[in-house]
RNA sequence: GCGCCUGUAGCUCAGCUGGAUAGAGCAACGGACUUCUAAUCCGUAGGUCGCACGUUCGAGUCGUGCCAGGCGCGCCA
């Protein structure tokens, strides 16, 4: 429709510039919307106003002029008018948006799906959080986030890979290794000294009793550092497991975990290393190697390999990232908790390194997650072992509402959960809202089968025009309106990465519908009334399914 | 001190990359179930968009400077 109007105004301006009415064919950028107040007509543009500095003429004396070119008989404008300080309102005949109905139903799953990704390889990076204890919500957060705007990518045309990366190399898994082992001492019935350093969740204890078991006392016999390498190998894999399972209960697959051991075992960090220096990126100095981070906007050069020998986190970073780039995606998309952002100048560095666009390289930042419980915030502390997980959240709140409260607010701001509101099945808490309206539709059409003279018009059906005729209430035409926003709502949402665009339409659209709902009623005595407003909801729920579903939320027959 | 993010109704948040009279939900108040699910709807009330300049036909949106809060600024991960 837009585009439609956007030609239609385009073809006047040019027919206007022949007649020499207009001065230039040079036209601005200028957008076509619709406005917010229903006065103003269902599609608006501000073409005079952005042209009258080009065109040397008042903004309304433009409107007159393109409107008398665009002439007043068009099939699908009802009438237009020039407002304001010169913006033009078209009001569109209600029939015109019939054909967004006709298509919903026949595209079913894929209305809203789009081909401009056109293929591109995108991988998305998230969660990888270190699998030293349990996910909490931050970790949720960036897990929703990740994956809703990974389902927009994929339903906007792009291969989508979602990866989790496996920190399963470096000092923080040593020291989960040396805290079971310590444990199992302890098990054992040893006096230990249970070190500050150590992690100190309850879920150490549960790994070494699980080693125990399996292992008996095997584990003395090694020598100690043989016994912590076994230890960290048996605690990150049963955290994984964890982990996995967790994510699984939100409704999230990863395509590939990876491991960082395992890419240092290949020797890609090194292999990546040698091709920096070569480069001269990376140079020598005190002993240490630094990479010229500098040269690409970073503050100052960070080290790579320290002045002992040990490679950094950010070695295997940079190797990660050249893999990433190696293995032929187009798009890298990272989703990072806020408090790493800044480590984005140096990993982008190495990405410009390796002399790729900066723009194939985007970060997420999810800000911080505060939990709370009736309004108190509920302890975080991870070295106190004092904190709940994202499991305990999911078992007390529910899959779909955690999702859909993470996807109603931008990512960009800090987010204060509170686990009674979350639980709360009222507004404070939409995601029901939004359900409730496929719930109400598959009651509705349940009874309409039991009542089973009133069919849904499938599309040859002689009799659809006839049916769609009827759907003339203004709330009827609104809900229409709202559905054709539906493609360009996704298309928006993957393009900017933000999946709360979706969340915010389909509360928006369950609004438009409730008050339909109340208002009038679908099944009556008029077969084509009845048909036609049938249609239109079997629609409705079709949007707000696909919709749903991006989000990664049921849509439930019955509440 | 420097960098990033945030600041919109009492609370939680939107605001479609600059449009017209700033919107929802919750909370408050008043109404609507013998009808397809009341987890719903209708109405009332609630605002100096942190503050100040600037950019232009037009600013919650862009720029600069302040103020407030959060998070970062290791040869840690």
């Amino acid at each position: 429709m837009k585009e439609t109007l956007r030609q239609l105004v385009l073809n006047a301006s040019i027919a206007a510039f022949e007649n020499k009415e207009f001065i230039s064919a040079d036209i601005p950028a200028f957008t076509i919307e619709e406005p917010k107040a229903d006065a103003h007509g269902d599609l608006s543009t501000n073409f005079a106003l952005v042209s009258a500095k080009a065109l040397k003429m008042p903004p309304r004396k433009i409107a007159e002029t393109l409107l008398r070119h665009i002439g007043g008989s068009h099939p699908l404008i009802e009438k237009t008018e020039i407002a304001g300080p010169g913006f033009i309102n078209f009001f569109i005949r209600p029939s015109a948006w019939y054909p967004v109905l006709t298509e919903i139903h026949a595209k079913d799953m894929d209305y809203g799906r789009a081909t401009t990704g056109n293929g591109q390889k995108v991988q998305v990076e998230f969660v990888s959080a270190n699998p030293t204890g349990p996910l909490h919500v931050g970790h949720g957060r960036g897990a929703i986030v990740g994956d809703s705007t990974a389902a927009m990518l994929n339903a906007c045309g792009y291969e989508v890979h979602r990866e989790y990366y496996i920190n399963d190399a470096g000092r923080q898994i040593q020291t989960l290794g040396l805290s079971v082992l310590l444990r199992c001492r302890e098990l054992a019935g040893q006096k230990i000294e249970f070190p500050e350093e150590c992690y100190q969740g309850d879920y150490i204890k549960d790994i070494a009793e699980e080693l125990r078991r399996e292992k008996g006392d095997w584990i003395f016999t090694l020598p100690e550092p043989e016994a912590v390498a076994f230890c960290s190998r048996f605690a990150a894999d049963r955290m994984i497991i964890e982990i996995r399972n967790v994510l699984n209960s939100l409704g999230i697959i990863f395509d590939n975990w990876y491991s960082e051991q395992a890419m240092v075992d290949a020797g890609k960090v090194e292999s990546a290393i040698e091709k920096f220096k070569n480069q001269k990126v990376i140079y020598e100095k005190d002993g240490a190697l630094w990479f010229n981070t500098s040269a690409f906007g970073d503050e100052k050069d960070r080290v790579v390999v320290r002045n002992n020998g040990q490679a950094t986190y950010f070695a295997s970073d940079i190797a990660y990232h050249q893999d990433k780039l190696d293995r032929g995606f187009d798009r890298i998309i990272d989703v990072w908790g806020a408090d790493h952002h800044g480590y984005i100048p140096r990993i982008r560095a190495a990405i410009e390194a390796s002399g790729k666009d900066k723009s194939q390289f985007t970060v997420i930042l999810t800000q911080l997650v505060n939990l709370l419980r009736q309004g108190v915030p509920v302890s975080m502390g991870k070295r106190s072992g004092q904190f709940i997980t994202l499991k305990e959240v999911i078992d007390e709140v529910g899959r779909d509402a955690v999702r859909f409260i993470f996807l109603t607010r931008n990512y960009d701001s800090p987010l204060d959960f509170d686990l009674e509101i979350a639980k709360q099945k009222t507004n404070d808490n939409p995601v029901y809202y939004v359900q409730y309206v496929h719930a109400r539709i598959s009651s509705i059409l349940k009874k309409a089968k039991e009542e089973n003279a009133l069919t849904i018009p499938g599309i040859d059906d002689p009799d659809l025009g006839k049916a769609m005729e009827m759907i003339r209430e203004p709330e009827e035409i609104r809900i229409v309106k709202h559905l054709a926003r539906y493609p360009e709502t996704i298309r928006q949402a993957a393009e900017l990465m933000e999946p709360h665009r979706v969340a915010f339409f389909l509360m928006e659209l369950a609004g438009d519908f409730h008050a339909y709902y109340n208002k009038h009623r679908v099944l009556t005595e008029d077969p084509a009334l009845t048909a036609g407003r049938l249609y239109l909801i079997f629609a409705v729920q079709k949007v707000i399914r696909n919709g749903l579903t991006l989000l990664g939320v049921s849509a439930p027959d019955s509440m």
